[in-house]
DNA sequence: GTATGTGCAAACTTTTTGCACTTCG
DNA sequence: CGAAGTGCAAAAAGTTTGCACATAC
């Protein structure tokens, strides 16, 4: 709790509680969407306003405290994990787990290297890996 | 033309002008909306309705015509290209350029092959490279 | 105290749906 | 002719916005 309310105030933000909130709702849940969060908070206690969490989301990505994820299923999900990784994603559910492989950094930066792109800046890559969870991982859902 | 009602009735299409219409578009479009489809067309010559554009690109999907592609940027994109390839995404405007690089697919591949993912099986890897597009590549607007 | 944040409701954008009518094969 | 596709308009879903009020610092 008193870690979320230091990465507020580290980025120059105002800690409220809906804040917090949010915050902390994006931690716990799995790539959430505005809604997902939303329905999180209400559920934990308080209210909140939808308006309000599309705001601080907006704001929270301004300050890099968190990014935007897309999917071809659905709508816009909130990622809060900042070091870089890739994403496997089910073909079968909504189901998104963070991928994290330094060594295929690697190997992708070593090949870039070597292999220039006529006319473009390459800033970052990232690996959208479809497949199926195997065993007892699969069908997991937010809530 | 002749190319693109082949191409329906080949995938147990109906020929119909919308739907070769919306064909046609996607595919000199880069990257289109649903909306830049609508506006093609209307620009053209005849009227389609929204409704129609949206069922026709679904139906497409399901049958293997066409794909889905998202940014964290807006609304859903659609790539006429099947070859499997990966996107290099502007950072600076919305402009999207297909990727082909088998010698990159192979690289994932004989990697993936080694070291397996727990619990995961992989269908199908896609890259989003981010950047900026050098020279006069960038700025290019659909229409 | 002042700048910033929040709630609320209205508006906007994108996409989906139902149903009568039309068209393809 | 019958099944499938289209137009239209209404509705659903997701997101944005404006403004009065509330709160953090």
């Amino acid at each position: 709790m008193i870690d979320l309310k230091d990465k507020l105030s580290q980025k120059g933000l105002k800690v409220t509680p809906q804040r917090i909130s949010i915050l902390e709702a994006i931690y716990s849940l799995n790539h959430p969407t505005a809604d997902d969060i939303t329905r999180h908070i209400r559920q934990q206690h308080s209210n909140i306003a939808t308006g309000t969490v599309y705001k601080v989301l907006e704001k929270f990505i301004e300050k890099g405290l968190i990014k935007k994820i897309t999917t071809d299923k659905d709508v816009i999900r909130y990622d809060g994990l900042l070091t870089h990784h890739h994403h496997l994603h089910s073909t079968e559910s909504v189901l998104i787990k963070d991928y994290i492989d330094e060594e295929l950094d690697k190997l992708l930066t070593d090949y870039f290297n070597k292999k220039r792109l006529n006319d473009f800046k390459i800033e970052e890559i990232s690996l959208q890996i479809k497949g199926k969870f195997l065993n007892n991982q699969m069908g997991v859902e937010y809530e």
